[in-house]
DNA sequence: AGCTCTTCCTGAAAGC
DNA sequence: TGCTTTCAGGAAGAGC
């Protein structure tokens, strides 16, 4: 599944191919994912593409105006999430299509930037420059940039559990069921737990945790785990460092007891029960007794 | 406020 | 073997 290190490794490849070319024409398979596919396709053919950028787990393809005659001051972001099984790659017209391919743009240089998604749980939509700044503070922090003082306040005060923070993107903006379980992991803080009943050390170890983690996998081209590829087609090799994540009943690398699984905020959580102990079980309240 | 449930969709895996 | 059922999951919305 694409989170924060697959979509920054997609956009570090588009970012060396896109910016410069312009869209020559839009093509439409299945469209039901698609916010406006007739806006799409009648805005975007003549625009140039000026930028590539991220935004938590969504991609920005930043056009620059004055494309269209009859459209000349649009200044449009085309803007993509992959949700689960999403691949955005750069191809030659003339490369096969694969299955469950939908989008394709045709680029002025032979190529053509396709979308591809068998489950189509991604999103497009397109964004005009007066809209990005909304869109960009409905979302939370940049987790790579979050500092420690804004970590604190934004887990510190909530009852929450602290992988349902992790996983909502209007608090961190990118982590995804992998990293939540492997940031958790390597902080040894068990995902039920409620964030507000953390020590400052222990939301300060996570802090950190987080951005570690995130950092590995951006380095190691994010993890293959199911369609996940970069724009070039090609797998991540994070998978091959997962501790927790879909390891259950394996043995812990730090202490060899089982990993274990459990649901935590509708997902599956993966967490070694010796490293990350659980939180205390609330203590039965007592009943008040009828009169 | 925060939790659970449901919906979207398809392919893989499990069940019979 | 082959058909049917179940499950997975990012995000949003409903309802509690």
């Amino acid at each position: 599944m694409p989170e924060l290190p697959e979509v920054e490794t997609v956009v570090r490849g588009l970012r060396t191919s896109l910016p410069g070319r312009t869209i020559h024409d839009v093509r439409l398979g299945k469209t039901d994912f698609i916010d406006d596919p007739v806006a799409l396709a009648e805005q975007l053919p003549g625009s140039r593409i000026s930028g590539v950028t991220r935004l938590g787990k969504f991609i920005s393809i930043d056009l620059a105006p004055g494309g269209r005659a009859d459209n000349p001051g649009a200044r449009l972001h085309l803007v993509i999430h992959l949700g689960m099984t999403g691949q955005l790659t750069t191809r030659r017209s003339s490369d096969p299509v694969p299955p469950h391919t939908h989008v394709f743009f045709a680029l002025d240089d032979g190529r053509e930037l396709r979308y591809t998604d068998v489950r189509r749980f991604g999103r497009i939509l397109l964004v005009p420059e007066s809209g990005i700044a909304v869109f960009r503070d409905r979302l939370g922090a940049e987790p790579l940039e979050i500092t420690l003082q804004e970590f604190l306040a934004r887990f510190g005060s909530r009852r929450a559990r602290v992988k349902a923070l992790l996983l909502d993107q209007g608090v961190l903006r990118g982590v995804g069921n992998i990293y939540a379980d492997e940031s958790l992991f390597r902080a040894r803080i068990h995902p039920a737990r409620i964030a507000a009943n953390l020590t400052q050390t222990q939301l300060s170890t996570l802090h950190q945790a987080v951005r570690e983690i995130l950092t590995a996998a951006i380095r190691l081209r994010g993890s293959s785990i199911s369609d996940y590829v970069d724009s070039d087609g090609k797998r991540g090799e994070f998978q091959f460092r997962h501790r927790v994540y879909q390891r259950e009943g394996k043995p812990c690398v730090r202490c060899r007891e089982k990993i274990r699984r459990m649901i935590v905020a509708g997902r599956s959580s993966h967490f070694c029960p010796r490293c990350q102990p659980p939180p205390r079980p609330r203590k039965p309240r007592r009943k008040v007794r009828k009169p």
